[in-house]
DNA sequence: TTCATTCCTTATCAAAGTTAAAGTCGATTA
DNA sequence: TAATCGACTTTAACTTTGATAAGGAATGAA
């Protein structure tokens, strides 16, 4: 409408108009893509440094207090921040724990390890598996908290199965008996972890009652001879734990070859 | 002191109060016997009615919810019955969970299956730990309560310890070698049920955005070719958890031999 | 300036486990 | 018969927890 008053505009004066939209359509664009970075960077569970941070100091309370006694509370008090500011990072509480499930496996799994020439599959999962319940053990509850996570956004986790799958098939195995072995493995390994872990608390350790617990110890051996039998075999040979999992862990394996 | 204005007791009196006092120590120390024996069924994980219902209604209620949601306020609720009464029969919320788990046990062992004259005890292993299995599935989050509980007082995990070192060890295997077998078998089987049941639950399934989880599921099989290969061969030849668990124990059974 | 985005705070909830103290009620004892 | 004890429950309350709503401060772009 006030167009009427002016002049027909130049060539070079809508050229430079378009430049300019153009431009400005290119920001945006950059704006928009870049939003949409993070949100996918969210969805695939990509942390920026706060968050980062957050999950740090949530694992070092984890080693100090277990998983029962983790609050979010605590982790904020740590951070120097009031509670509801780590809302704005995560979901909630079982997402942030999701999310420490996999910086405990990504402490062990940052560099991928794909088998060597000359490496048997048999070898390579013995490591493989070894790092997955290393990863776990590096922190107090970290089995429950690695096997109680979701899948999503446990990416490690999948990439430790997907290298175990690359390894195992690229050996000459069939894709059903590689997931047979893998399944048996990592949910061996889970178990393991897991009582391993599940011993007292050193909390609940110091309040133990010795002389009851002694009375106890005796009962037991006379009623579960076989069992109690079994235990001091295990003390007397000095078996360890890393042993006793990899003896397993080859049960599992060389199992696969006469079935 | 006012003994003095009495005449001297008969022969025949005094034993009658001799009689007395005796059959009043009788009963004391029965009285006292009775009350041991409740101390001592305490402390041997016994229940009384009272207790095994409150066990019951909290597993009913473990079913319903899951083991995230399970509040003593609830189960009390269910009992028509204030929270607090319900520490009168369990030390606590956890104590009450330990006893949850002796009884999901109970419920597939109450009855004694040693091992039969002509079976071997691999059949029988497999067997022994399928019924752990089952027993653990019958109830929501059933693996998560077992594997958790402490030790005292489920007694029942030791029996199956126990029954099982029997079994193996009258077949001919050594102590040691029955100890490595059970401790892998036994850990596969939790680590096996809790990843079972570690699923989606009822509640997270009802809220989860389809659509997006369609987009991730293919973003997935981009980036995890041979994982999303193996995930979709269980589903063509149509595997069952149940068949995929005594693969996976024959294997750690089969592996015994090699090694 | 104005506006949106990011990140954090204050205030507040509801629900949970747990404890203390008192009350009920039947059986035992004096 | 009255007092007492044991078993069991209640009322009331405390503390901690995960979580939400509403709003403020800072930063940078329009």
């Amino acid at each position: 409408m006030d167009d009427q008053h002016k002049e027909p505009l130049t060539v070079k004066q809508l050229e430079q108009q378009r430049e300019l939209i153009n431009q400005r359509l290119d920001d945006q664009r950059a704006r928009i893509n870049a939003r949409l970075d993070k949100k996918k960077a969210k969805l695939t569970g990509q942390l920026n440094r706060k968050q980062e941070e957050i999950v740090a100091v949530a694992l070092e309370l984890l080693d100090a207090v277990g998983l029962s006694n983790l609050s979010l509370r605590a982790i904020a008090k740590q951070l120097a921040v009031r509670p509801p500011a780590l809302y704005w990072h995560f979901q909630n509480k079982e997402a942030l724990v999701d999310f420490m499930a996999e910086a405990i496996l990504q402490g062990e799994f940052k560099d991928a390890r794909p088998r060597q020439k000359g490496e048997t599959w048999q070898d390579w999962l013995v490591a493989h598996a070894s790092r997955l319940r290393k990863a776990m053990l590096a922190h107090r509850d970290g089995g429950r908290v690695v096997a109680g996570a979701h899948i999503y956004p446990a990416m490690t986790l999948v990439e430790w199965f997907e290298d175990a799958f690359v390894a195992l098939t690229s050996a000459g195995l069939d894709l059903q008996t590689a997931r047979h072995i893998l399944m048996t493995a990592s949910r061996y390994t889970f178990g393991y972890v897991i009582e391993e872990q599940a011993g007292p608390t050193p909390e609940e350790q110091a309040h133990t009652d010795l002389p009851a617990s002694i009375m106890r110890l005796e009962a037991f051996a006379a009623r579960y001879p076989n069992f109690a039998a079994a235990i001091h075999e295990a003390e007397r040979t000095g078996a360890s734990a890393e042993e006793d999992f990899v003896v397993g862990l080859e049960y599992i394996i060389n199992g696969t070859a006469k079935a």
